[in-house]
DNA sequence: GTCACTGCAAAGGGTTTGCATCGGA
DNA sequence: TCCGATGCAAACCCTTTGCAGTGAC
């Protein structure tokens, strides 16, 4: 909980002549005590329960400058060609995690894995280049929808 | 090339009572005879330049009726929030393929990888439930980029 | 001749932007 | 005080939809 997203982020502002403002800071809070990967809209709803004068305008702002530094992760699943979700970028485990969305309930589970090195040291030495990152989806049904 | 694309299309057509019209055979074509991954709007640019008439709706329509039958694959890249890209699905070699993107160019470079199986059965493993379909997409510096 | 498909134009939904104002440092 | 951040409203972009007309079978 928490992941001291504010505390990166004030680090980034201190840093840049940026100022933390309770729009930002309840933003921030937000993302970082929800666990689920949520839309733009929905991080402003939840921040709305906080601050009625909030505009979506700001949670984009915020979401893409947050991008932008590397603390946000942005990520569009195929059932939603349109919609992006956002989750805090965790540095903590040192571990990338990846993605897999049940298409029943739509709930999102990470997780980690290994083989991920494997693909992208195979993938440089087949076609070359350099790999920075990677992004895996998988999609299915989930342990509970499954038995249902 | 070709991929056979429009005679699937056909087997589809004919077995649902659909009608193979003069937009839709072409746009097949352009979608079979390019190997990139075309935006809605590029695959549209090169049909018109043989059918000046045709509608960018028509496009869609057709996108989406061959992404139903499994025909196609869309995919949403990170630098481009917003708009999907389309492949057909080739299903002559039965090996799943991935995508890497190079974020200088933009080229789009496939690969296959048995490492996924592992992935899959990894976090069926671990977390129960049914992978049906992943989704992998490598972003770094293709090769040429990278030398040059 | 039917009915599926098309073109057109308008709407839709998510995201971005210009500008005047506000407020943190 | 100064300049970065915000609210608002309008714009943007990609995609979808309703409807009348067209054309494949």
């Amino acid at each position: 909980m928490g992941f001291n997203l504010v505390d990166m982020a004030m680090t980034e502002l201190h840093a840049n002549g940026g100022r933390m403002t309770n729009q930002r800071r309840l933003i921030l809070e937000t993302l970082s005590h929800y666990a689920d990967h949520p839309t733009a809209e929905e991080i402003y709803e939840r921040v709305r329960l906080k601050n009625r004068a909030l505009n979506l305008s700001t949670v984009y702002r915020t979401l893409r400058w947050l991008e932008q530094r590397g603390l946000v992760n942005t990520r569009v699943f195929e059932d939603e060609r349109c919609q992006e979700r956002f989750d805090p970028i965790i540095k903590e485990d040192g571990m990338d995690h990846y993605h897999f969305r049940c298409s029943q309930c739509n709930q999102i589970i990470e997780f980690s894995t290994q083989y991920l090195e494997n693909i992208k040291s195979q993938y440089c030495f087949e076609y070359g280049g350099l790999v920075q990152k990677a992004s895996l989806i998988l999609y299915g049904t989930c342990a509970s929808c499954t038995s249902a």
